[in-house]
DNA sequence: TAATATACTTAGCAATACAAAGTACATGAG
DNA sequence: CTCATGTACTTTGTATTGCTAAGTATATTA
């Protein structure tokens, strides 16, 4: 009954998470749903079909570029995102707003 | 811009905030609005079409409970809530669902 | 040849924070 | 006495977003 709650308490924290996997450097869907999932000890299992709408609406704020690469190889081709200087500076942001959201939580829950 | 991020957090966790103000005794809407205002430090001012919603929502779960009172001072009547067994046990669950998350996006965002 | 892993796309649903508008009563200022 | 303000609850509608599910396609491995 309760793991509706556990939907609800991710909204608005895969945007910041899946920024902040991308700062250190580009990656491909598939690759930042494995990191989230080992960085987060498996707490954060996504799936396909809900990281590629994320990806989406990043890039259409302009937080992210992409671009398809690998077409050289054999390998089947990888669209890499890449985060951009106002991605970055919103990382920042978010991450101030949950810094503030989460210690008022822990006020409120007692220590 | 970026306010959307701090609405989208705050969802899942106010239902478990206003449990937690219940924990203690029995409170009403304008009282929790107040107090979760005063003990989250100004993080979480609900407007009163926020807060009733939710708790429609815990009394329609079987989480909490509502009494009409004060019908015989001549103060405007009030809607108590109290919280129930089931809805104890439910914010237990969900506090622990909430540190798990919380501590997955701490070990992701590097501490 | 079939199964599995990789890799991206899209459509639709459910849940919820929030704004906005409405009802109603009490109190204090002008 | 009137009007604004504070208290107190209700209801409707909207936007956002996590998630499921289904689909397309290639490469690898048993």
């Amino acid at each position: 009954m309760n793991e509706k709650y556990e939907s609800q308490m991710k909204k608005g924290v895969l945007d910041m998470l899946v920024l902040s996997l991308l700062r250190s450097e580009a990656k491909y869907g598939y690759q930042i749903i494995q990191e989230m999932k080992e960085k987060s000890d498996e707490t954060f299992l996504l799936k396909d079909g809900t990281l590629y709408p994320i990806l989406y609406r990043l890039e259409d704020d302009g937080l992210v570029v992409s671009r398809w690469s690998g077409a050289v190889e054999k390998k089947a081709p990888r669209k890499y995102y890449e985060i951009t200087e106002a991605g970055r500076k919103a990382l920042d942001e978010i991450e101030a707003i949950w810094k503030r959201i989460s210690n008022g939580i822990a006020r409120m829950m007692g220590e």
